[in-house]
DNA sequence: TGGGGGTATGCAATTCAGTTGCATCATACA
DNA sequence: TGTATGATGCAACTGAATTGCATACCCCCA
């Protein structure tokens, strides 16, 4: 998708959720479907700031004002910090995630890995349940490459 | 359990694990074994002071070491803090965590409930997983109640 | 009996993520 | 125009967790 693409199709997203696209709206959320991962509020302003004039404050209240109507998935990161996820309405179909506790980084999870029978899990409970969150906790495939190398048989001589 | 008793098998369950039954450790895990619920570390701090004298920062550091070493579990709350969980050894047999949104609240639900295949997840997987952290969002049976009261039919008079 | 090393703890200061209060700006609408 | 409403900016604040460093405690060995 081009960039103005994917611009014109976040300020649809947000208009069918009920909201003003405003600038600020539109990049928050086209950096975070563009990104392959779900993103921390951070992330998304550290991103956003190189290209244009916007305040902190304002990407977390987007972002919070995104996972209250349901743009966006606002999942635990495993760490200190939320993450935040565009995979739209994925989640309810069994999307979840994995947290990389080398580097940090938070992937979404298919959902056809997924083998959590969701409707029998609420069945069950007495509490209404609102959200399921999934995360795996582990060392990503990057990381475990990496890994291997340093502990390893082969070093580069 | 009577608090001796329960007291003796934190320290115990401590020494197990190679580490020191200090007094502060023995506190720390007896306080996360007889709550019914896992609690957040400003939790076990508040309780513990009651009675005995000792820093938030050591309650952080055990907590953390606890963890480490897989006395306990960390789990994400669901908001900004961790809690912990002493359910020795539940998790990896699938027990998970429900979070109300209302009161904050987490309890423990069990793996019975749970139609989670852990190891079709993990083997389906290409990154190594080493925890799986499942939680449930949603109203308590204790809050729903509230809520229903509230906003129902039948008034106090 | 005393000294040395290692670990646990205390205390103060700091970091980090997120939140709040309030001012201002833009837009819509009477 | 005037005014209401919502979005944004800015500064200050909060709460959770972490860090650095000092001290206390304990064990071992001379």
């Amino acid at each position: 998708m081009t960039e103005s693409n994917s611009f014109s199709r976040s300020s649809d997203i947000i208009f069918r959720f009920g909201l003003d696209p405003t600038l600020n709206r539109i990049l928050v959320l086209t950096a975070l479907s563009e990104s392959d991962h779900p993103l921390r509020a951070k992330d998304v302003y550290e991103d956003l700031r190189q290209r244009h004039k916007l305040n902190r404050v304002t990407v977390y209240r987007i972002l919070d004002l995104f996972a209250e109507k349901g743009v966006v998935s606002k999942i635990s990161s495993g760490e200190r910090s939320f993450c935040y996820c565009a995979c739209f309405g994925r989640w309810l179909q069994g999307h979840c995630h994995f947290h990389c506790t080398r580097c940090g980084k938070v992937e979404c999870i298919d959902k056809d890995l997924l083998p959590l029978d969701e409707e029998a899990l609420k069945n069950r409970l007495s509490m209404d349940v609102q959200h399921i969150e999934l995360r795996l906790d582990g060392v990503c495939t990057s990381c475990k490459a990496k890994g291997t190398t340093r502990a390893g048989a082969r070093k580069p001589s």
